[in-house]
DNA sequence: GTCTATATGCCGATAGAC
DNA sequence: GTCTATCGGCATATAGAC
């Protein structure tokens, strides 16, 4: 019988979640997902056009949830931007302690389509990333923190990085080293414009 | 006939890193590397035990290459350390730009198979880390850096953070940015023993 | 140590009924 | 919009000859 196709879409798509993100892209074939999901192998080549376009769908679904967290996190934490910056850190360091905990599903589905430069999925994941970057610029923005574009950048870096060596190593400290330096760096690009205080914040 | 085993198990190690490293593991099937080795599949099994095996023999592989070409890199830079190594940083955007570049290959194991937390690869990723820490370690140690072991681990999250988001925007200046990261970092580790230069060196 | 040939199964995607 | 049934191909791995 037909059904809500826009439900039917939504289905589909979270058990594309639990088991691309769980599993990885290429591990997981549609007749899983679908098994998975409820429904014959049909319909969801019904609803979307192929693999890789499901592929794509994944990732776009997992934008806003993902933003929204670390979002969450910062607005849960006390104190000067540095500090909030690096209690979010320490919140990644808890959350990836969780076994089901795979690292970020945009750059282990870029790591994994490296080999596919044109890949529609990976313009998902820039544009995650992007938008990422932006919300950390405007923060940083807004507390005065001197060339924000380029701090917002290390930040990112310092954000994947400890997540690719939480994965490689199953060792969250990674997370709360990204975090220390994060705020080393904020301090510092805060204290520059007054070219140091004397009371050694810095590290403080 | 009969040829020699170890030229032959280093041609099928040699046909894997190309196929592995520009293409991913699961992309690749033993057929299309036992073809690039010039030997059949047959052959390619008599001398691994299976795929997982060839995987992990591609990873130890690229251990001391990989190593060795940052080691080259730094080598080749004058000035402090600080400036080295953001010189290397700099060294790794300038190789990026070559469309054959794809990122870590160790992260990008490690990423795809994120589903399988036992797979020997991943224990290969994670000394080839370590290994590659160790050694920043013994840089910063040498030069008098405070905390050689956490900056350690931070430059390693500068640089695989780096490396991931190269790899997701096709953008090289992300390796410039965590460059001047981990300048002002080494430059902090050092400022702190004397709580902090008046002539602000840390941002310069 | 290397070969030809094959076992066995899963892959993405489609045909056509209702 | 969802179903049953299936196509053609490629996957990993192996049997047995030389």
């Amino acid at each position: 019988m037909k059904r809500d196709g826009a439900a039917t879409r939504r289905r589909i798509v979270e058990a594309a979640d639990v088991l691309f993100y769980g599993e990885g892209l290429k591990s997981v074939g549609v007749d899983a997902i679908a098994e998975k999901a409820g429904i014959t192998k049909r319909t969801l080549y019904y609803h979307f056009a192929s693999k890789d376009d499901l592929i794509s769908a994944y990732l776009e679904a997992r934008h806003l949830p993902t933003l929204g967290r670390y979002q969450e996190w910062l607005g849960s934490i006390e104190g000067g931007l540095a500090q909030r910056i690096e209690g979010m850190f320490a919140r990644l360091a808890k959350t990836a302690e969780n076994p089901k905990w795979k690292g970020c599903g945009f750059a282990r589905a870029a790591a994994e389509l490296a080999g596919l430069p044109g890949h529609p999925a990976i313009a998902v994941a820039s544009r995650h990333k992007h938008a990422f970057e932006a919300w950390l610029c405007e923060l940083l923005r807004r507390d005065d923190v001197q060339k924000p574009k380029l701090v917002a950048q290390q930040l990112m870096v310092l954000l994947d990085g400890a997540i690719t060596h939480i994965l490689i190593h199953r060792d969250p400290r990674y997370a709360v080293a990204a975090g220390a330096a994060a705020a080393t760096l904020i301090k510092a690009a805060k204290s520059h414009s007054q070219c140091l205080k004397p009371n050694c914040e810095l590290t403080a």
